[in-house]
DNA sequence: CGCAGACAGTTGCATATACAATTAAATCCG
DNA sequence: CGGATTTAATTGTATATGCAACTGTCTGCG
């Protein structure tokens, strides 16, 4: 075995990105698919449950919160403001576009409650106590979401 | 506190969802960031490691490996054989559509073993060693990669 | 043989994501 | 005051991702 086949077999029995990414796909699926009946994917519930903590989200906050590039936040704000669940909410400094939830958005927000517990159940179900435990660790040193923002 | 304000405090404060969506973006960028002076991303990597393994590569078991659409492998494959990392190899069943790493591909895996270990290393660094064996064992249980395939 | 159904991939379309470059406004400071 | 810098967000461009619909091929069966 060479040594460019020792690299492939290390990369693929130990690397954290391939393992995560996969993770991440088949979990950002059990949500979406739970929450297709609503128009809504997890990307967006994500956002609109920042932005509900916050209240008037800054979009340079919720930024650092979910660790996104700005340029992706922008855009999805679009999206989720072309269907009424948002809206920019003017201000003083004539840079900022700071959004809030609307009434709408809201009440997407109760009725996703219940797809999102499905979503959630299942997830659990793959990850188990401790890997939810760790996730949640790891997050947390990221300056992640947490109940108390 | 009402009853919709509690389900969005449930929400921020356990969605599985968010957290593993946020991880995946950082570490995502991590290897990306180091990988770039290659041109290549994380996720072209992680076909291209499936693909070496395999050796002879047919779509519908990278995407059961990697947990990946059919139609996302597709163009991925795509815009990897126009670098030149990968060729379709004849077969006699005209559906299919197995690939292979060429020679220049398995150079740009060489290259890239250094960079992929720098990103690694911070990913280790992130998840700690508990977060990685939990990783593990949740990839396994979807079938993902791993060292014997 | 010939057709119905299964199978392997691709294509159309939409969202998510990030980097680089840009626009516009606020702030700092001489 | 006024230009240089910083800050906030958007826009251009490219990749990644998945669902639905489609195309072509194979297979089984009458």
């Amino acid at each position: 075995m060479d040594r460019l086949t020792s690299h492939i077999d290390t990369i693929a029995g130990n690397c954290i990105a391939v393992r995560l990414r996969l993770l991440n796909r088949v979990v950002t699926n059990l949500y979406d698919d739970a929450l297709r009946p609503l128009g809504l994917k997890a990307s967006q519930l994500n956002i609109l449950i920042v932005a509900a903590k916050l209240g008037l989200a800054r979009p340079a906050k919720v930024c650092e919160i979910l660790q996104l590039d700005t340029s992706t936040l922008s855009r999805n704000v679009e999206r989720m403001r072309a269907q009424g669940w948002l809206e920019v909410v003017p201000d003083d400094d004539a840079r900022a576009q700071p959004f809030r939830v609307t009434s709408r958005g809201m009440r997407l927000i109760e009725k996703a409650f219940p797809k999102w517990e499905a979503g959630q159940r299942q997830a659990e179900a793959l990850l188990g106590e401790k890997g939810i435990a760790l996730l949640d660790k790891a997050a947390k040193k990221l300056g992640g979401p947490s109940a108390d923002r």
